[in-house]
DNA sequence: TATCTATATAACCATTCTGTTATATACATT
DNA sequence: AATGTATATAACAGAATGGTTATATAGATA
């Protein structure tokens, strides 16, 4: 138990892990759609999106062309999300992402 | 607030400082006392605490030879600190610490 | 089946982190 | 003032972490 509470605080100490978790606590999303807010190439989120899923925290599910990653109601971590929504309110990258979130139409942006 | 909120995170992402905060919530500490409690070496103890500190998470006050470090009542941290007390709870490596406290007195301790 | 697209994985580099030993500092006592 | 003790800091090695580019995989469509 020390080993799995060290390794969940571990997925909220990274910028990029809280700015995804604060964006799913807003709705389900894509792969494509979170590179896009963030500004971090695909790789980068998916593999963040791998650890989070890890610890229990998010789960994914098929969606056409795309995978929505979503987070899992109840999960023990649900008090700490909580706190991590509060904590990122006012911050200004928070509230960018935020915005750009309004943006992220997924049929809008994976088009290469 | 986004690369705070990573910070006070990164403070909880550690197996032994988690041990050290859980232990911190039943008295105020020595060095000497945590390092024995954790059976790590003092450096790495007075490490683990000056990152803590740095967080605004605890603080320390001289108390004759030796350096009492104690929890801040009321830091913004305290809802994160109670999850952790709870999710530790049943932990057999914290159990064994807090069987450890009981025989931890600094002035047996630190006379080399 | 062949092709296209979104996502996953691999490999690499730079940075950060933790533990250790060795050493410096600061406080108490004589 | 001098000495002894607790703690802090420095320097180092090994492991882990995050971002990137390149490539593989899996699902959808034609």
């Amino acid at each position: 138990m020390l080993t799995t509470t060290e390794k969940l605080f571990k997925i909220f100490a990274d910028k990029n892990r809280l700015r995804i978790l604060n964006l799913l606590l807003q709705r389900k999303m894509c792969v494509c759609e979170l590179a896009f807010v963030l500004q971090v190439t695909q790789p980068s989120i998916s593999r963040h999106l791998k650890r989070i899923k890890e610890t229990g925290l998010i789960a994914d599910e098929q969606d056409g062309f795309w995978t929505n990653y979503f987070l899992i109601k109840n999960s023990k971590a649900g008090v700490i999300l909580k706190s991590v929504k509060s904590f990122l309110k006012n911050d200004k990258v928070i509230k960018a992402d935020l915005e750009r979130l309004k943006k992220a139409e997924r049929t809008k942006l994976c088009s290469k």
